[in-house]
DNA sequence: ACATTAAGTGATT
DNA sequence: AATCACTTAATGT
């Protein structure tokens, strides 16, 4: 496990003695699928970056709603996160894990350390917020000028290329919780798709062809 | 066999 | 695209 982190930290270009501080400083964590991570309000004072597995972000107001900003994959850290610790500020997003993973949860007191001592973590940092952010765009573009039938198809590949499965073990209400709709509009979408072959509809399970 | 939950569909706004 | 009202299908007890 430990040479796991290690290998993925080194891939991220991080040098040697920080790789050895965030292994010393961090802790494993697991996560089970559906397990919720941390909520709107909550104070995070751990940075996790995720070793194996998916953690799907989104955004959540008070009445539930929710719309979806992006995951993280193995190899990311949540650069958000950073900010919380730098301001008084809690989080204004809530993160559930998409499948069983493995996070290493590293003290938010060590990161201002690091970013002047360590100039590959502060590019780390920025590379990561960077990207974050172009995945934030391209979400904002899908809601602002994407059909909902677009968007469901997004939504799908999506979850295809972040599984590595073509199998979605979703109902249609949980997509359209997701989407921010209604059930029937995703069930009437889904089955415009499937009479197009690029769906297949199951009880529970959808397959993308 | 019955109850519950998921999905499909027409009509209306 | 949302909502209602209803039907049909799948699954659990």
């Amino acid at each position: 496990m430990v040479d796991q982190i290690a290998s993925l930290l080194q891939q991220n270009g991080l040098e040697e003695a920080l790789v050895v501080e965030i292994i010393q400083s961090g802790r494993l964590f697991k996560v089970k699928e559906g397990m919720p991570l941390i909520s709107p309000g909550a104070a995070a004072s751990e940075m996790p970056l995720v070793i194996s597995g998916t953690l799907r972000i989104m955004r959540e107001d008070e009445q539930g709603n929710e719309i979806f900003l992006y995951y993280l994959e193995g190899g990311e850290a949540c650069a958000m996160s950073i900010s919380c610790c730098l301001g008084p500020q809690v989080s204004q997003f809530k993160a559930v894990a998409e499948a069983d993973s493995n996070l290493w949860m590293v003290p938010m007191v060590h990161i201002e350390e690091w970013m002047s001592k360590y100039p590959s973590f502060r590019k780390f940092v920025i590379d990561s917020y960077q990207a974050r952010f172009d995945e934030l765009m391209y979400t904002i573009d899908s809601i602002a000028f994407m059909n909902m039938d677009e968007r469901l198809m997004k939504y799908l590949l999506d979850k295809k290329q972040s599984s590595g499965s073509f199998v979605i073990n979703k109902t249609h209400e949980q997509i359209a919780t997701e989407l921010n709709t209604s059930r029937v509009v995703v069930s009437r979408l889904l089955k415009k798709l499937e009479r197009e072959d690029r769906i297949e509809l199951h009880r529970n399970r959808i397959e993308v062809l």
